[in-house]
RNA sequence: UCGGGGAUCGUCUAACGGUAGGACUCGAGAUUCUGGUUCUCGCUAUCUAGGUUCGAAUCCUAGUCCCCGAGCCA
């Protein structure tokens, strides 16, 4: 796959902190010059384009270090909410995106001894307790944003009754609810996080990777930077709701002799207009039909944006674009499809089909004759190679390229107009013929045989160039036409009526039947992506067969005509 | 009533006491067998009020607004 080159995809200087932050440790030689990093997402739903920007900082700053790695950890550590399927999808993502984390696959569950050893550790020093308040007092006791904490009557337990306790929550003795294992911090701390958050719960639940063999399972809160000191990580990368955890974060790793310490740094996640990016909504949408899948193309997860036609590299330029900052931030969505367009344009093949048929006629052509053309897949870039039209007389020509009062600036067909057949000919429209209803079914012209190819044979100017198909060699299609999601910008500003379901965009597929394709078209497989000139980039649909293609549109062209004729 | 974070073109993001820059969008033009691409030019910003300074987006003071935080979720 050829792939954008020149601007951007790793070599600017894209604006982040992170990065600043890491090559100044690494020129100062902190941790031995290497940089650790880690995308931990917790296998319970599908990727979006938000982790895709979490997934490029990791990956691109690890590299900032010669000896850097950057692993792929699952944080499985509530087996309520998990399942293997989503394991193999996240793997399928990040690869796809383009990131290697080799041999660096971790599961947080693989570390579930260790970390009770740890637990273990720190009971005995009197760090942490067991306690056996109901969930409702241990809410009560955390007190709130104004009012402090009050202790656990089961805080000052002994350590041997901890010890004790904590065996026999393992060794699955209680039920659930019955006892938790809390640090032992601070519960008159103005930071709630540090008022001895819970370490471990009893989940009395079959976990996807170590079955029934526990029935404890640690809170993230624990086991998040445990994991990360295990894996030697050198930078904790997270999101900002995260912020507050920092100083819980050091509290752990600082009670354990670990080299490197790890270190928590957050970042402001992202936000894309006209799209929702929360795992809870995507759910939703999904389940409640709005779109038909985690893959369907309009969604923002890296399984929709694959089927969309999206490439990994305009992703990855995407995210380096964008930057990486602490402000909230709402990214317009033009942001991304510029990136897009940037490299589909650089990659991908030109080929002619015809979404809404009108026939063409061409009289002064004989039924039998079939002139052959050589058109090239790419109008500036010789490698690309070529493939062969056919003109003959019936073709197909977009309904759209034709009117029979045209308005001012228009350049396409018109009554007694001419023409350019993009890389055929060019024709004038004589007669425009009409159906019982008045709708126009066809078009009578005639083509000037010295301008096969498409030149003009004198230099005359022909302002007007449309795609077309030979009627006798055409493919029948579906084509798929994508538009944004949402009408809005902020589909969850407030300020709107009602569910953000309510500002779906009800255009944002159209599916067009009876399309006809350039032969060229038939024998591609899903994935692959082609311009249909003028119309916009497309990508073939897994759905797609031999007989039956289904061609998906990524995105359009830029349209200035559009813009034009919007204006009036 | 608490704690933490953050405010720079329409959008994202630089400038770290010394010319407010880049990308996207938008506008004008050139080129063009895609009203595409490419190229040229242009418009648009430091939350407010004081202060320090020769000089402030940057430092100080006081405000304002936004985001996050009280799961046995991550």
């Amino acid at each position: 796959m050829r792939e954008a080159k020149g601007k951007g995809d790793g070599q600017e200087n894209a604006p982040n902190f992170i990065h600043d932050l890491v090559r100044e440790d690494v020129r100062t030689g902190k941790h031995g010059g290497v940089v650790v990093t880690r995308f931990p997402p917790e296998p319970n739903g599908y990727l979006h384009i938000g982790h895709a920007k979490s997934i490029c900082l990791n990956f691109t700053t690890a590299a900032l270090s010669d000896q850097g790695r950057c692993h792929l950890r699952f944080d499985d550590t509530n087996p309520e909410a998990e399942d293997v399927e989503y394991v193999e999808s996240i793997r399928q993502d990040v690869r796809w995106l383009g990131f290697d984390w080799g041999s660096h696959e971790y599961f947080a569950s693989d570390y579930f001894e260790r970390l009770y050893q740890c637990a273990v550790d720190l009971i005995r020093r009197g760090l942490a307790y067991v306690d056996s308040q109901s969930l409702a007092e241990i809410r009560e006791r955390r007190g709130d944003f104004y009012r402090p904490g009050v202790n656990s009557p089961f805080r000052d337990r002994s350590v041997e009754e901890n010890l004790d306790l904590f065996a026999r929550m393992r060794a699955g003795e209680f039920d659930e609810g019955a006892h938790v294992l809390r640090a032992k911090i601070d519960m008159a701390s103005k930071d709630v996080n540090l008022r001895d958050p819970l370490m471990y719960r009893i989940r009395k639940v079959t976990h996807h990777r170590t079955g029934d063999d526990w029935c404890i399972y640690p809170m993230y809160d624990y086991a998040h930077p445990m994991s990360d000191a295990f894996e030697g990580v050198t930078h904790s990368i997270c999101t900002l709701e995260f912020a507050h955890h920092n100083p819980l974060y050091q509290w752990f790793v600082s009670h354990f002799e670990f080299d490197p310490v790890p270190r928590q740094y957050e970042f402001a996640r992202l936000n894309l207009t006209y799209t929702v990016m929360s795992k809870r909504l995507l759910k939703r949408l999904v389940e409640e039909g709005h779109v038909g899948g985690w893959d369907d193309p309009r969604m923002p997860t890296i399984a929709g944006m694959r089927r969309r036609g999206y490439t990994p590299s305009a992703i990855r330029r995407f995210a380096e674009r964008i930057g990486v900052s602490r402000r909230d931030s709402l990214v317009d969505v033009g942001l991304l499809e510029h990136a897009l367009r940037e490299d589909l344009n650089a990659t991908s093949p030109r080929t002619m089909a015809v979404l809404r048929p009108l026939k063409l006629v061409i009289e002064n052509l004989p039924e039998e004759e079939e002139i052959e053309l050589v058109a090239p897949y790419s109008p500036d870039d010789p490698s690309f190679g070529s493939r062969r039209l056919y003109l003959t007389r019936e073709l197909f020509i977009e309904q759209e390229d034709f009117m029979e009062e045209p308005m001012k600036k228009w350049f396409r067909l018109a009554p007694g107009r001419e023409v350019r057949l993009r890389y055929g000919a060019l024709v004038t429209c004589n007669e425009v013929i009409k159906d019982g209803s008045g709708s126009i079914v066809e078009l009578r012209c005639t083509w000037d045989p010295e301008s096969k190819g498409g030149n003009a044979p004198d230099g005359r100017k022909v302002r007007g160039t449309i795609h077309w198909v030979s009627a006798k060699h055409a493919v029948d299609a579906e084509v798929r036409l994508y538009d944004r999601l949402f009408n809005e910008e902020n589909p969850l500003d407030e300020s709107h009526e009602g569910d953000f379901t309510r500002r779906i965009n009800p255009a944002s597929l159209e599916i067009v039947r009876g399309a006809k394709l350039e032969p060229s078209l038939a024998g591609r497989g899903p994935g692959e992506r082609v311009q249909l000139e003028r119309l916009g980039y497309f990508v073939v649909d897994p759905d797609s067969t031999p007989d039956r293609p289904v061609y998906n549109r990524t995105i359009q062209l830029k349209d200035s005509w559009a813009k034009l004729a919007g204006k009036g």
